[in-house]
DNA sequence: CCCATTTGACCGTC
DNA sequence: GACGGTCAAATGGG
């Protein structure tokens, strides 16, 4: 994989991505009328897991197709895309609803802090949806691991929840302008928007960014998919997760980002940290992601729980041995 | 002390 | 002037 091109990387997420939904469901037994609430093999889906499943599967194969049909130009777009991190680990973006544009790619602006508008708005951007649930955790290709810091928020008009903005922490060292906009859907609440807009020049797989002096303590880069479904899990046993009218305490807390694509390696474990949260205003609690190098996809997720405590291994991990 | 986040102010575009 | 996007000072955590 480690030679694949951008694009072929990511239809080769999402494809792996469906079929493993496809398998979780091929496996589970099928559903007896009066669905005995014993869980006592983990492939006792749920209905509700199952339409999680199914919905997996089906934006799954939908997101290959598009990659396909997309417009862009696999050559250009390579050039336009440098993976800076030498293929170690795919840079998730994958477009929905547009894919990557060759555009002009900036000259590496040695001196223009202030990015003009008009080269802003050639940058590529592209959207991702991401969806979080809590019995399922996050579906879709929804993280990159690189390190985001977040720069703004603003209500949009029309919008319910705020547009959270986040460049790439190493703007001003290495001068990538790669930006996101994490938006929360109106519509269904557990589906984010994320607007990905520039490409990273910077190299922050191979480099240990020299901003940080350490990188974070527990944070393996492999303590991913599993701590988030055991979380995500949890969450759903333990916690009341409410998805719309968010009002008063929420949490922000980076959690590690499973890159979706390489779930065979990946243990359990990890730590929570709470970043803290009181926006005044309306809310924004987050579950970013945040791996060695961070990244920070949003969720929100208004619930009772210590958010740092640390994981146990005793947690409900329905989609643990089929990962 | 360094870095990330928050949040009001500012700026460009429509 | 409204709106979206960004800046930057203030703040807080580690």
């Amino acid at each position: 994989m480690a030679m694949m091109s951008w694009e072929q990387r990511g239809l080769l997420n999402e494809l792996i991505h469906g079929l493993k939904a496809a398998k979780q469901l091929q496996a589970s037994p099928s559903p007896s009328p009066s669905p005995s609430p014993s869980s006592s093999s983990s492939s006792c889906l749920t209905r509700e897991m199952k339409d999680t499943l199914l919905h997996q599967v089906v934006s799954s194969y939908e997101n290959a197709i598009m990659m396909l049909n997309g417009t862009h130009n696999p050559t250009t777009e390579r050039a336009t895309y440098p993976m800076a991190n030498s293929g170690k680990v795919p840079e998730s973006p994958v477009s929905i609803t547009g894919s990557p544009k060759s555009e002009e790619f900036l000259d590496d602006g040695s001196k223009d802090y202030t990015l003009s508008s008009k080269k802003r708005k050639m940058l590529p951007k592209w959207t991702e949806q991401v969806r979080i649930s809590p019995e399922r955790g996050l579906e879709g290709p929804h993280d990159d691991l690189y390190s985001w810091r977040k720069y703004g928020q603003k209500d949009i008009l029309g919008a319910k929840y705020p547009r959270s903005y986040y460049r790439c922490t190493f703007r001003n060292t290495q001068h990538c302008w790669a930006t996101k906009q994490v938006q929360r859907s109106d519509g269904d609440p557990t589906i984010f928007e994320v607007t990905y807009r520039g490409t990273h020049t910077c190299s922050q797989q191979g480099n240990t960014p020299q901003l940080k002096r350490e990188t974070k303590p527990n944070n393996p880069i492999i303590k991913t998919i599993n701590y988030q479904t055991t979380l995500l899990d949890s969450l759903r046993t333990n916690l009341t997760v409410r998805t719309n009218g968010l009002e008063g305490e929420a949490f922000s807390f980076p959690v590690t980002p499973p890159p979706f694509y390489s779930l065979d390696s990946i243990h359990g474990g990890g730590t929570f940290r709470h970043v803290g949260n009181s926006c005044p205003s309306d809310f924004t609690g987050l579950i970013s992601t945040n791996t060695s190098t961070g990244s920070s996809p949003i969720f929100d997720v208004d619930f009772h729980f210590d958010p740092t405590a640390e994981i146990d291994a005793g947690f409900p991990t329905f989609l643990h041995d089929s990962i």
